[in-house]
DNA sequence: GATTTGATGTGAAACAAATCACAAAACACG
DNA sequence: CGTGTTTTGTGATTTGTTTCACATCAAATC
């Protein structure tokens, strides 16, 4: 059954990735164990939200003695798959499937775009490093390189198709850069990344602190006044 | 004084867009009042929390009479500024820079990135309508264009040094591309989107429902061999 | 080896967010 | 105009997350 699946990526998740790296970031300084309180720091945390952070992925420190980088590093690695290599698709070669099949940090991070697909033959001129197939070959490179999680980067109108034809050949999970709510069934992880709320947030908090400094200052005008 | 703020963007804003998004298009569908329970089938979420987001950002409807669609857009317009124009200054024009310069979307939505710029004076004959300057024009365009909230899509090593100029000029909040936890004053905001972590979350989830249904399969086997 | 010290790990408490439940309002219809 | 119906708006409740507090352990010191 196909529904909108409001899948919403933890807090905690995120928070897990930052310390992992300040980790590597330690790591490549010559630092070797590391504390709670160093990681809150390096990510304005606190030190507990940190160690429950780790209690709920279940990773474990020793006692008085803080984390051991490499220690640490591992088991992160192993918890959330970062040491084995992941295949990726991208679909939509346009300006931002362009830059995102160029993005070095996938590959840094063991995530390799193997193929990227276009129904436009002419963007399959193009190279990056990467084949742009059509979208015919979609079944047989998923298999091939055994792909379960794929981008899309097409235009809002072609996402819902794309989506769907990636399912049905297997996809578990899709970083969408297009600006709809896609459809999938519920055993579909769906990771939404929508440009223009993520800026049009920021104005809006800009725009909320101004007006709270607005205030303060007119507070401090009048307590000039009353003075 | 300069720290990590950690200023989380709100899921109640988050779903805000969402409902924003639906009521656009259905409204270019012909359709002229919604309800609570339209937009909650719309974006995957309860009418219950349709309306207490609508409450917590004080949109007031129509007892029993729902929403007017216009008239709901334009209150949603006002309350964040949707409707007024806002200039956006972009730093970095590697591929991804590139991309967001291109983005048609941003245009659509009132956000014109008046400006890009770049330290590689090479970069700076590329165009893409919008013009491409070396850094030391940035309080110029800054003060002219009265920006207030920019993007950063410089590497990663060049991107606390970008913020750090942006602030000097008055900028107050950033949308940021680079892997990096950016120290800013407390007034300061700062939204992060990081490619590597948004792929990551999705791969990780992915392999969690692996494992979960395997055990059901292992449980659903393990019936069949009972019954 | 006993004692102090410093950090982890995790229940308990406080806080925040989502859901529930229903009073209040407005329209429909007799 | 009164009664029934529908949907909003929001307190009350539940659920989820963060912070607090401290028992527990391991190293350092005496």
């Amino acid at each position: 059954m196909k529904q909108i699946t409001k899948h919403v990526i933890k807090n905690s998740l995120k928070r897990i990735f930052l310390y992992r790296a300040s980790l590597v970031r330690l790591k490549m300084m010559g630092v070797e164990k590391v504390f709670s309180y160093t990681l809150a720091n390096e990510t304005g945390v606190t030190s507990d939200q940190v160690r429950k952070d780790f209690s709920e992925y279940n990773i474990k420190g020793n006692k008085r003695g803080g984390y051991d980088i490499n220690d640490l590093l591992e088991k992160m690695e192993n918890i959330f798959h970062l040491n084995k290599d992941h295949n990726i698709v991208l679909i939509g070669m346009g300006n931002m499937g362009l830059a995102l099949s160029k993005y070095s940090k996938f590959v840094q991070h063991n995530m390799n775009v193997v193929a990227t697909f276009d129904i436009d033959p002419f963007k399959q001129k193009m190279r990056s490093g990467i084949p742009v197939y059509s979208m015919s070959r979609l079944k047989e490179i998923i298999d091939r390189f055994r792909v379960k999680v794929a981008i899309i980067a097409v235009p809002e109108i072609s996402a819902q198709e794309v989506a769907d034809e990636l399912i049905r050949h297997g996809i578990m999970g899709i970083v969408n850069f297009a600006p709809v709510l896609l459809k999938v069934p519920p055993d579909v992880i769906i990771n939404n990344v929508n440009l223009c709320d993520e800026l049009e947030s920021v104005i809006y908090y800009v725009h909320k602190l101004m007006k709270v400094d607005g205030l303060k200052n007119i507070e401090l005008l009048y307590r000039d006044m009353k003075y």
